[in-house]
RNA sequence: GGUCGGAUGGCCGAGAGGCGAGGCUCGGGACUGCAAAUCCCGCUACACGGGUUCAAAUCCCGUUCCGACCUCCA
């Protein structure tokens, strides 16, 4: 394996697999962006993080990477749309569903922005790219890869997909019909398992399009097809997503986009683990959803979240609490002082920190073993025989892929000027000799979530978390 | 029912056949007006039953328990 070769674990094939660049000039990658009808959990994050250490572990070895994630604000999300989340959200808020499509899609740049996960190459949306969703089912119903139904809706032929199942394991004729939600069997499909590529508008009167069938709406699956296949001319060295698109989204798009140009569309197919919150699944339904806004909200540096996934593989599933937050924000902390006392040592063994370096990109390598990596910055840190200088160089060269920015300052929220009015009334308390007032003071502040420290340079305070 | 993962000290969690990762909490000490922070010391675990091996948390077989997914979903 030459040592800027990546490998990752690929769902279809069951084995870790190199990434490469098939056209011998970049990486084409595709990543199943947000539905944009409301706010990206931590959840959402984890998969999100996991596209930008690839792209940064990628760039750093020297790879030219083109990476592309789509934003779907086009409300296709239930077999029943009646039920259509983006127009649920809509009616909610009393809003042009467009508008909340822009406002949350604002917002997930936000949340991106704040976790330093670096911007895609591209964001298509779904809405502005109708026409190349048309142009493939044309060319779909062509191949005998589609039909339309007696409901005027247009339909993938499972069937006539031979490799159908691949990536997820399912079998068409182990697919039960309503496994789950009530199905009912209205004869439009030819087989059960057959899904929608363009729905008929029937009642819907908002996000509509005109089409060769009518007007209507496209299904759920065909925006990833028609975008990877056009954004990334044919061919997708890598496709990211959460693990729960494994079947049926990405069942269905491969179906869709190999059938489509008669090939396989897609090299690698990589999927993020789910994170648990507390226990539990992170979920509206149970309550314990939590967004990158909470964190701020309890003075917890939101790239104390980035750490702990990083102390995380990728593809086991994890579970976050608020104490690991907790943990990974004192870590952060600790660590950012600590490259800023390493900062003025000058004594630096380059070829001693490359070794070093070289190790670490070696983990990151081998399948994304962020938490490998972490041990051996901890390793490091803790290390007697490497000096100052060297420990800044490491640690600032492995913040290139770990995005934690360890050469800041540690992250503080603003202090009220109330608060900062008594953390003033204690010094004057100190410095008078009147230590009652001086521990009233303090446990005033404590009562604030405002922690207060003396030392011989005086008194210092930190967020409470 | 099917598929895929897990089970490691008070808690979280990494483990690549052979030196008990690391973090948090807790206890003791130094320091401090008292604290906090920091530093030092302490707390010796791998679900159960077999097997392979000189050597097993790690490999093999079986058992129990837990979780996720199985047509909303990252």
């Amino acid at each position: 394996m030459s040592n800027k070769e990546i490998l990752l674990f690929d769902t279809k094939s069951r084995k870790l697999q190199p990434l490469v660049s098939s056209n011998g000039k970049n990486l084409r990658i595709y990543s199943c962006g947000p539905t944009v009808y409301r706010d990206a959990h931590v959840g959402n994050m984890r998969t999100f993080l996991l596209g930008d250490l690839i792209t940064r572990l990628a760039k750093s070895l020297d790879h030219s990477v083109e990476f592309i994630q789509n934003i779907t604000d086009v409300g296709h999300m239930s077999e029943d749309f009646v039920e259509d989340k983006m127009l649920a959200q809509a009616k909610a808020e009393s809003k042009d569903p467009f508008e909340i499509a822009r406002t949350y899609e604002k917002r997930f740049h936000a949340d991106l922005k704040t976790l330093n996960i670096n911007p895609a190459d591209s964001y298509p949306k779904a809405s502005e790219c109708i026409d190349l969703m048309h142009d493939l089912i044309e060319r779909l119903i062509k191949s005998n890869n589609a039909y339309v139904g007696s409901d005027e809706c247009v339909y993938f032929d499972a069937q006539s997909f031979a490799g159908y199942g691949a990536i997820s394991g399912n079998r068409l004729d182990s697919l039960k019909p309503g496994h789950r939600f009530e199905y009912t069997e209205d004869g439009a499909k030819r087989f059960h398992a057959d899904w929608a590529l363009w729905k008929a508008a029937v009642g819907r009167s908002e996000m509509i399009w005109d089409s060769p069938w009518g007007k209507g709406f496209p299904g759920w699956h065909i925006e990833c097809s028609a975008m990877s296949l056009h954004y990334l001319d044919k061919f997708v060295d890598l496709h990211l997503g959460g693990i729960d698109l494994r079947f049926p989204h990405h069942e269905n798009e491969r179906a869709q986009s190999n059938a489509a140009i008669n090939q396989d569309a897609v090299a690698l197919w990589v999927h993020g683990e789910h994170l648990l919150f507390e226990g539990r699944k992170m979920a509206k339904s149970t309550g314990n959803v939590v967004l990158v806004s909470d964190l701020k909200a309890k003075h917890i540096d939101p790239l104390a979240l980035r750490l702990c996934f990083l102390e995380n593989r990728y593809r086991s599933q994890m579970d976050l609490s608020w104490d690991s937050l907790k943990a990974a924000h004192l870590l952060l902390q600790r660590w950012r002082q600590k490259v800023q006392s390493w900062k003025n040592d000058k004594e630096v063994d380059q070829a001693a920190v490359q070794r070093f370096i070289d190790e670490i990109v070696a983990d990151l390598r081998q399948d994304l073993d962020t938490p490998r990596a972490l041990q051996k910055l901890r390793g490091i840190e803790k290390s007697e025989t490497i000096s100052a200088a060297n420990k800044y160089q490491i640690f600032i060269a492995a913040d290139k892929v770990f995005g934690l920015d360890l050469d800041r300052q540690p992250y503080k929220n603003e202090l009220p000027t109330q608060l900062a009015q008594l953390l003033e009334q204690r010094v004057q308390a100190r410095t008078a000799g009147n230590f009652a007032e001086s521990d009233r003071l303090r446990d005033l502040l404590a009562e604030n979530k405002v922690v207060v420290r003396d030392s011989k340079e005086g008194q210092s305070w930190d967020w409470l978390i």
